[in-house]
DNA sequence: TTCGCCATAGAATATCTGTTCCATTTTTCT
DNA sequence: AGAAAAATGGAACAGATATTCTATGGCGAA
C-alpha cells in the first residue's frame, strides 16, 4: 500500500486525501475531513488532543496516517508543519508567486483581484472611521426593540436577508421587508415606536426603501440606518446612522464592510439581550 | 516575578524579550537572541533539539521561559506557535489584547474587529488558492448557459440573491431558486442541459440545496458549485467547483470571500458574453 | 583570600507521547 | 444466513518529553 512515494508537501497531501477519501472507511473519512478543515490543529496538536477534537480514537489517527502511506502519525504531522513553515518563511516568495500569477492572469482573475482589493479597502476604511459610541447606541436601540424591521432592497437586500436569517437563528424577532412579495408597505405599517427599523440604502437610494422609512419615521418608529453619505435621505430621519463607503471595481461596489457591520450588529444585539445594561 | 499577565501573542512577547534582554545573565541572553532569530525553531522544536541548536542546556530554556514570566517552556512555546497558526483571535483574547492598548473599546467594537479580521483572512486565503483556470472554466460554462439557475439557501441565500440582482441588471437571464415561495423544485425542473446550475452551499449543507442539485445533475444539467470542502456533497456532482473556506468569529462565518468570488463570476460572465471566445 | 550569592550544567524523574496489539463489532462476500 | 475480512475501540507499552533538583563553577564584596 505504501506507494513508496508519498507527499511531502501539503498541497500534494491534500490532493491525495481528497482523492482517496471516497473509498475510505467511516472513521478514516472522519479524520480526513477533520484534517482538511483544521490543518493547524494537526500541525501543533498531540495525538491525544486531536483525537478528542476529531472525536476518534488515537489509534485511528495512526491508522489514517498509515493508510495515506506514511509510517506513522508523526510522519504525517511533519507535512502539516512544513505547510506553516513555508507559509510564513517565504513572504518574498509569496509576492513572487503573486507576480507570476499576474503574468498568466486571465481576465476573470484580474476581476477577482479587483473585487478583493475593493473589499479589503472598504474594510480598512470602515475600521478607521467606525465610531464605537454610535455602534453602542445602535446596539442599545436594537436590543430594546420589540421587533426589528429590516428594510433593504436591491443591492442592500442580501445584507438584510442575511441579518434576518441570523436574527432568526438567534431567536430575535424580526421582519424582513420587501422580500419578493412586494406588499412591503403592509408589513411595515404594523411597526410601532416600541419597534426599530433598520434601514440600509446606498446611492442611488431605492425609492421604496426611502418612502417606507419616511413613513415609519412619521409614525415615530425609531430608525437605525446604514448608508453612504450625510446627504442620504436616511440620514435626517435616522436616530443613529452609519456612514459606510464601499470601494468599487468597475462600477460594482463591494459589500464587505457593510456585511461586517451587519454581522456585528446582529451578534452584538444578541449578546446585549443576554446580558443587558452592562 | 510572574507578572500575572504575560504576553500571549508573539508581538508583545517579542517586545518583552527585547526589553529585558539587557539585564539578563549570559546564558539567558544567549537564549533570548536565539529565540528572536529562529522563532520557528522554538515553535516546532523540542526542548532537547532547541538546546542543541542554541548551544545551551535544556534546563536553561526552562529557566528562560520562567524568567519571562511563564510557567514553563511549553507555555512560552505556545506563544511562538500562535504566531504561525493564523487563527482568528476569539472574543476573550481580543479583549485582553485591547485592554493594554485601547482603553475605550466597547463590546460591539471588539466584535466588529473580529468580523473584519475574519473577512480579511478569508479574502487572503482565497486569493492564494483560487485557481485561474477553474475560474476560466466556470465563466465559460456560465457564459454559454441559456439560463443560469442560482441555488442557495440559508446562509448562502444572500449570495445568490445578490447574483440574481446583478445578473438582472446586466441582462443575463437567471432564476433564483428557493427564494421564499418554497416551490423551488418546480422552478428547477425546467432546467435542461443547455442551462447551468450555480449551487452554493456550506457545512452543514442545506438538504434542499443538495437534493435540488442532485436532481438537476441526474437530468444532465451542468453544475458549477461553490462549497467549502472536497467532502461536500456538491463536489462530486459539479462539473467544476470552488473551495472557499471562510474564517469565522465566534462561530459566525464571514461571507467576504464567497461574495468576492460571486461578484467576479457575475461580472466576468457578462464580460465574456460581450466578447466571447477571446 | 574567604565568604556568600547567583548562574549553570547535567543527571534524575515523573509525566506525556506515539505506537502496537488484540478483542469486539461491523461490513462484505458467498 | 453464514463465513471471512475489514474496521474499530481501548488498553498496554516503550520511548521521549519537559521539568526539577542538586552539585559545581564563577564572581564580586569584605
Amino acid at each position: 500500500m505504501t506507494d513508496a512515494e508519498n507527499p511531502r508537501d501539503y498541497a500534494s497531501l491534500k490532493f491525495r486525501i481528497a482523492e482517496r477519501a471516497g473509498g475510505l472507511p467511516r472513521r478514516l473519512t472522519q479524520v480526513a475531513s477533520y484534517a482538511l478543515e483544521h490543518p493547524d490543529e494537526i500541525a501543533f496538536g498531540t495525538v491525544a488532543s486531536i483525537a478528542v477534537a476529531a472525536d476518534v480514537q488515537p489509534s485511528t489517527l495512526v491508522r489514517f496516517a498509515q493508510s495515506m502511506g506514511y509510517q506513522g502519525f508523526s510522519d504525517l504531522q511533519d507535512v502539516f508543519r512544513s505547510r506553516l513553515r513555508d507559509r510564513i518563511l517565504n513572504y518574498d516568495e509569496r509576492l513572487e508567486h503573486l507576480r507570476q500569477h499576474d503574468l498568466n492572469a486571465t481576465k476573470a482573475s484580474v476581476i477577482f483581484g479587483g473585487f478583493s482589493d475593493a473589499a479589503q479597502k472598504s474594510l480598512n476604511d470602515l475600521r478607521e472611521k467606525l465610531d464605537p459610541a454610535k455602534l453602542e447606541e445602535a446596539v442599545e436601540m436594537l436590543a430594546k426593540a420589540d421587533t426589528i424591521y429590516l428594510v433593504g432592497l436591491r443591492r442592500s437586500f442580501p445584507i438584510t436577508s442575511y441579518m434576518s436569517y441570523a436574527f432568526g437563528k438567534l431567536g430575535i424577532r424580526n421582519h424582513l421587508i420587501g422580500a419578493m412579495g412586494g406588499l412591503a408597505q403592509e408589513d411595515l405599517s404594523f411597526a410601532t415606536k416600541k419597534d426599530v427599523v433598520l434601514a440600509i440604502s446606498f446611492t442611488p437610494y431605492a425609492s421604496e426603501t426611502i418612502s417606507l422609512s419616511q413613513a415609519a419615521h412619521a409614525r415615530n418608529v425609531p430608525i437605525v440606518a446604514i448608508t453612504d453619505s450625510p446627504f442620504s435621505p436616511l440620514a435626517p430621519i435616522a436616530r443613529t446612522w452609519f456612514e459606510v463607503t464601499e470601494a468599487n471595481f468597475e462600477g460594482f461596489r463591494s459589500m464587505a464592510a457593510t456585511l461586517s457591520l451587519a454581522m456585528t450588529l446582529t451578534v452584538a444585539v444578541a449578546e446585549r439581550r443576554r446580558n443587558p445594561k452592562n
